[in-house]
DNA sequence: GTCTATAAACGGATAGAC
DNA sequence: GTCTATCCGTTTATAGAC
């Protein structure tokens, strides 16, 4: 508790939570992308809606991309953390399918922002960083598709090709990004309900 | 066929037909813009495809987002043609169902360009001009709902809200547009069986 | 119709003061 | 940490020659 010469904390000071000023302009930046896009968005567009400068901006990141790099890191292991590490233990391949689809629902209506941009925006990212998103993103693909090839080889698949299926699943639980508002009449969980009913009946048989 | 003074025939020469080397560059612009995004395609790559410079692009058309408003509004087309035109008159409504998607996910599988275009970079266009679109948009919409709830009425549609039904059901169909690729394994045909049996599973009581 | 040249504006990023 | 000022590349769009 001594006071230091040299390490003077760079901590505190204003109510905020010391270092997540930066995590506050991660979650900023991604909401504007969301509505605007990446590339329609400029660092001075996330810069004043933080209450900085242009310039002020460029301590926090080294970069546009460095931000949509973070964000989409960001998405990512929301993913992995609300779905696949909720559901990977889930033996019934029924009732696995049936909380991916939840979980990712109410992800995807709650935490809007970041999980459309993972979506939408993965080619704005250089080579090497849009390959390692695409690696991962492929991981919960697979674990989706292996899911539905569990429930064939079980023959409670409808006649459908799993692959297929899966981009369908994807799909509709991705397009509530586009429609879902936080302030609309449905709740998250509601939400979540209806799209699972929907894709269940579609894809179990009965 | 007399030769006239004032009055130039404007057409021809090339065996191109005439009057059209706008729809080809509308053709083109499509094209790219659906591949790159509308913010991240010049109007010099757009030149540079049609064989053109910058400047001489700008013979054809007002501006970029002149270009996106035709190519919008030609997508628009096709869907009332393709779509709306060829289905309002089926009365009975699973029948109708089918042949709207059927015939919806024929159309972004191989009109792809236009239509992902219509979908993704609405908000491209100003306020005025989007407005418009998106009214049009929901006219067709509006058709899908409908058919959701004469099969709601008639007790043929799952327990399901027919209003995010039928947005899950354009989230699929153009989904489509994200993963379809004209030069793969399946024809535009199977993929729209594909979609069609998936969609009237999940949505129609059996 | 199509070109060259250029205007005018914007956006990402950095330097350096405070 | 945050700002002002500025650099530099890119982009839309136009003027005017051919």
């Amino acid at each position: 508790m001594a006071t230091q010469t040299t390490k003077r904390s760079s901590k505190k000071d204003h109510n905020g939570t010391a270092e997540d000023r930066t995590a506050e302009i991660c979650r900023t930046a991604a909401q504007i992308i969301c509505e605007k896009g990446f590339d329609a968005t400029s660092m001075n567009d996330i810069a004043v809606a933080v209450n900085l400068t242009k310039a002020g901006l460029y301590y926090y990141t080294t970069g546009k991309q460095d931000l949509l790099y973070r964000i989409i890191n960001y998405a990512m292991s929301l993913v992995e953390k609300n779905v696949i590490e909720r559901c990977s233990d889930i033996q019934n391949p029924k009732e696995r399918l049936d909380q991916i689809i939840r979980n990712h629902v109410v992800l995807v209506a709650e935490g809007g922002g970041p999980i459309a941009i993972l979506s939408d925006e993965v080619n704005c990212l250089p080579k090497a960083q849009r390959r390692e998103v695409i690696r991962r993103k492929r991981g919960y693909l697979e674990f989706v598709r292996q899911t539905l090839r569990d429930l064939e080889s079980e023959g409670l698949l409808q006649d459908l090709d799993p692959d297929i299926a899966s981009l369908n699943l994807f799909a509709t639980v991705l397009g509530v990004a586009r429609w879902y508002r936080q302030d609309g009449a449905m709740s998250s969980q509601e939400v979540a309900d209806e799209i699972a009913k929907f894709l269940c009946d579609g894809l179990l048989r009965e």
